[in-house]
DNA sequence: AGCAAGCCGTCAGCTTGATGTCAGGCACGT
DNA sequence: ACGTGCCTGACATCAAGCTGACGGCTTGCT
């Protein structure tokens, strides 16, 4: 988990950085806001800690520089002043979370952690679908936390439905791209899903009769 | 865009239900955690407002129990404790934001605000009529914004209605398109009309007695 | 090689929801 | 008022899907 901590007080950043990094995430901290726009744009975190006094570029025009140019990382936002006009302001330009200074670490990293968990479905190679989450790139699949064991062909198939997008697929289309070459019998297809869902909880694969299978709670990848 | 909102004290519930509906979004209230958990799973909203100290069933269990099944829907907590450790409890159980009482209604209107439209992601190529509204691409409907359930011939009827543009197309012709090779019998058209209104609303398919079916409040997709 | 384990296509029986049909009942246009 | 055209509740069918069982195969280990 790769963090970028915008903080021009190098007190703060510095007690800050050894606190995330003892929670297990790696640190990129810089105290300008000109870098900071240009670190984002060119780096990738999976999220932002953003202070809006900032020299040189205020931390809400660089967030806002960030949304209007498409960069979807997740920001959290702090600030000394704890005015709810502060916050508003701060959400409305494109803000995930917002935190009001003094805060406790805690609470900074719980909040980190589950904005991370939220845009994961959006990002990389990581699908969650209810209480399923698939890395596709590493062709792993955990169930409530716990790894699932997934043979390829099942693995496959909730790939091809995580990619979907929420579009039913029908039996037959699946068994179309599970077996490259044949079009797979349908049955065999609900085979499949029938053991699959045996392994990752009945309610994560929705049958829609008559238009095909749905991964329930998709995170919609865009 | 549609709320729910949940909190027992009925003074503070009435309040922020004006509040909220002034801010132009529909509010369902209700208030106790059964009730908010049941809702949750049959209808669709696009954010949830959600006490924690609850009658019958506690915010916290309410919230976990939606995200084990899958329910995704952007929820935004409410305390009237303002302990970090609550905080933490609440976006550990997949909040995606917490608010502590007392706050201003315009801060939890930015906040509802900023996670619908995060939250929106990705809607897709989606046609409306009147209170009906039809994705195309994931073949679901929703009414009221409440998800309904569409067999495959109902949803390609609603389909055809709405890609015509206004003009009424008789029985006849639906029959015709639906089913690809020999015509439908007018009847089964009518009695699938029928069906199709008892699901969404009656007034939602016209009848041009003589001419045709017409959505009614068609919004042309093009 | 010999054996066990795991993967996966096929079958057959069963459940459930989708849909065509019928027979009246209602309503609108004249 | 009257006669089509439309609406609908009930019913009969039937296809879509679900599962448990089985057996052929491949893979890995001894």
């Amino acid at each position: 988990m790769r963090l970028l901590l915008v903080e021009d007080d190098p007190l703060i950043s510095r007690a800050l950085k050894a606190n995330l990094e003892a929670a297990g995430f790696l640190v990129e901290a810089c105290s300008d806001g000109e870098r900071a726009c240009a670190l984002g744009h060119d780096e990738d975190f999976d999220a932002v800690i953003l202070d809006l006094g900032l020299p040189r570029l205020d931390g809400l025009s660089v967030l806002k520089d960030w949304r209007q140019t498409g960069r979807s990382i997740p920001v959290i936002i702090l600030s000394a002043r704890g005015s709810w006009a502060e916050k508003v302001a701060g959400i409305e330009a494109g803000a995930d979370d917002y935190l009001a200074k003094p805060f406790e670490p805690p609470e900074l990293i719980a909040r980190l952690r589950g904005l991370i968990r939220r845009a994961a479905g959006r990002t990389g190679n990581v699908v969650t679908a209810g209480r399923l989450s698939l890395d596709l790139f590493r062709a792993t699949a955990t169930y409530d936390g716990a790894p699932v064991r997934l043979s390829p062909l099942e693995f496959r198939l909730l790939d091809l439905l995580a990619n979907a997008g929420g579009r039913p697929l029908s039996a037959g289309e699946l068994g179309e791209h599970l077996h490259g070459t044949d079009m797979l019998d349908a049955n065999a297809v609900e085979a499949l899903v029938a053991r699959l869902r045996r392994k990752i909880g009945a309610e994560t694969i929705e049958t829609r009769r008559g238009f095909g299978y749905v991964l329930r709670g998709l995170v919609a990848p865009s």
